[in-house]
This record gives structure tokens, sequence and C-alpha cells, in this order.
DNA sequence: CTATTATTTCAGTAAATTCTGAAATCACAG
DNA sequence: CTGTGATTTCAGAATTTACTGAAATAATAG
């Protein structure tokens, strides 16, 4: 592995928590390597640097496009693909939730709704059938609260965010104008 | 395996998935078992119910009780344990956030800060230096955020949550009292 | 078309993880 | 202390996942 020590280390630590985020250690050391890259890197630079099978890093290259982690670039009269992650950060959290979401949570709550169909025919059914209701309000709640969120310019964003609890004072002010939640509005459907 | 079709089918949905949430089968299981359980179960208990080796599932509830996601209990002249999941599914959203973020992202944090003590020695340690950076202050942003709704009542939280995007316009009457943000505010320390 | 280079696929191997049964440990009643 | 039942530990087996090199495919230049 030839790297700055910066790098090296960088790299070395995503490797290790990919197996915490789901992703395997090839995939963390590759996106970890593009993420501080400059400029954009083929196949062959990140088999140098990170001293991986070519074929390897073929397959890491191709799972990190169905993540949609990575960009694709090319440059004039080379016909290789160019990778890099994008510039901007809160794109690639964007990204991150929502294909997470759609791999470990969109499939859940279609289950639970289809579980939730089903008519209970047993008292213990039917404590099973008021849980799985109450699993898929919450996720509901959450889900919708993101999409809402994801449609906010990120300067907005930021903002709400570093106002954090904040919020609340702001709120307590801002009822007076508009009152709002007379009951508690905990069935949202997503909007 | 004997359960209801609703409790089965319900059970085997979460072991599948486990594996995309960094837990494996037979963890999941007994975690979605207890769930649907209105009573506590014991170990073996759950081993008539899922049918998996009773070292498995000591293992198993082991792992589960790491991650703070059951509770145990205790039966009148019965020494076995007994294990159930929090009645309150907020309880257990928050544990289960706070976990990850312990295992996920708070490792993450520590050594970005401390990559972050180098001083860069080249232009591309420069860039890595300067990237690193952003990468740092966005994940402070969002756990700083987040520990400040975790303060909030969960009824209050989910009055927020409900809210989602509306909260844009509160904003807008709000700032006529009280100005805010004068100038993006987006280098946000956690307050 | 042929030669050249880039990329992907895939079967086999290596490595990591999950799971089991047997044995060890623990906790308490008598 | 002894015996019984509950729980945990652990070494090896089974399974799953990751990785490699070789071969196949694709893309382009001449």
């Amino acid at each position: 592995m030839q790297l700055s020590p910066l790098q090296q280390e960088f790299v070395l630590h995503f490797g290790e928590m990919g197996s915490r985020w789901g992703i395997n250690r090839t995939v963390g050391q590759i996106y970890a390597l593009l993420f501080l890259e400059a400029a954009p890197l083929n196949a062959e630079q990140i088999v140098e640097r990170l001293g991986f099978s070519r074929s390897n890093v073929s397959m890491g290259l191709k799972e990190l496009q169905a993540w949609n982690l990575v960009r694709l670039r090319h440059l004039p009269d080379d016909r290789r693909d160019y990778f890099t992650t994008p510039d901007d950060l809160w794109e690639i959290v964007r990204t991150l939730i929502d294909e997470r979401k759609k791999r470990e949570i969109d499939p859940t709550l279609s289950k639970l709704r289809e579980l939730q169909m089903q008519t209970p025919s047993s008292p213990a059914e039917e404590h099973a059938h008021q849980r799985i209701g109450e699993l898929r309000e919450l996720i509901e709640l959450l889900t919708g609260w993101y999409s809402d969120m994801n449609r906010l310019e990120t300067e907005r964003l930021v903002q709400l965010l570093a106002l954090g609890s904040k919020l609340q004072n702001l709120l307590g002010k801002a009822e007076k104008i508009v009152p709002l939640s007379r009951k508690a509005p905990a069935k949202g459907k997503e909007s």
C-alpha cells in the first residue's frame, strides 16, 4: 500500500469500520481512497495504491456504483473509467440515507403493511397484530419526516440542524401565532 | 418452528433483514419473537419456538443484551431468566440509534479528530486534510443535532417529526420575532 | 477484420462467521 | 457440602462471504 501516512490511516480505518457498516473491507477502503483523492482514479491506480487484485477492485467499484456512491468520469484520449466521490458531502449523506432506507427500511415497511392485512385469530395473534401496527406507524412517521426533510435545500437543512433544540423555544413563540397540535398528531402518514 | 402464521412471517422477515442490519439471522429472529410476545420468554421457550440450539440462543441473547435491546425479568419461584423488549417503541428506537452511534459513528469521529491533528506535508495530504475536516464537521453537526433531539420528551419529539417540513413556514413566522442565522451557522459545534 | 487494452465474470480457494454439542461454570435448594 | 437445573463457554463443523487468477467479453484503434 503506497499512500501518505494520513491517507493510509484513514483508508485503513474505513476498511475496518466497513464491517460494522455492512460493507466489506475492500469496498470501504476503495471508497475512502476515492473520498480523499483530489482527482478521479481508474481501477489500475486503485490496485496500485491498495494492493488488491484487479478483479476485487472491479467488484468493489461495481458495488459502490450499485450504492450510487461513486461518479464515473472520463478523460480525453483515455478510454479507462475514472471514479470519484461527490465533492459535496451533503450529497453523499443523502445518497447514503436513501440507499440504506431503500434496502433496510422499505422492505420491512411493505412486509408490515402486508402482515397487517391479516385478521388476527387468537389472543396471541391479536397482540402481535397490535405490536406490528405500532411499529408500522412509527416507521411511517420517521420515513415521512425524512422525506420531508430531504426536500429542503441543503442550506436550509443545515440551519435547522444547527438550531437543534433551540427549535423548542422558537416553536413556543410561533405557537402564539399559529397554534399547532391540538391533539397529538402521532398517526402521521407521509404527507 | 411452532408459531402462528403471523408471528412466523414476521420472525422470518426479521431474520432475513438481520444480515442487512449487521446482526445475524438468529439474533434477528430472537428479537422479533420477543418483540411480538406479550409476556417475557425464557431461553428454553425460545429454543422451542425457533428451533435453534440452546447455546445459539444463549449467545444471541447475550448479544441482544450487549446492544441493550432486551430487558431481563424474573418470575417468583422461578430462577430462569426471562426476556422482553420494551413496550415503548420509542425507547427501542432511541436505544438502537444510541448503540449504533456508539459503534459506528463515535470511533470514526475520534479517528477524524486525531487525523486532523497531523499537519499535512504535501499537496495531496493538504487536500486529504481538508476533506477530513469537512467530514468531521458534518458528522459533528449531525451528532450534535441528534443529541439535542434525544433530550426532548417523546411527546415533543413526535410533534416535531409530525410537523415535518411545515416547520419551514412556522420558522418563517418565528423569524419575525426572533431573527436567526444572520450569517449561515454552518460551522456549528454541538451547542 | 485483427490487435490491443480495459473490464467483467466465474469457478475455485481462502477467510470469516455462525452454529452446535459437550463440557464447564454458576446458582441455589436441601 | 451435594445435587439439580440454568446458563455459558468453547473447540470444531457447517455455512457464508470475500478474494483471486484465468478466461471471457467489450471497446476501440488501426
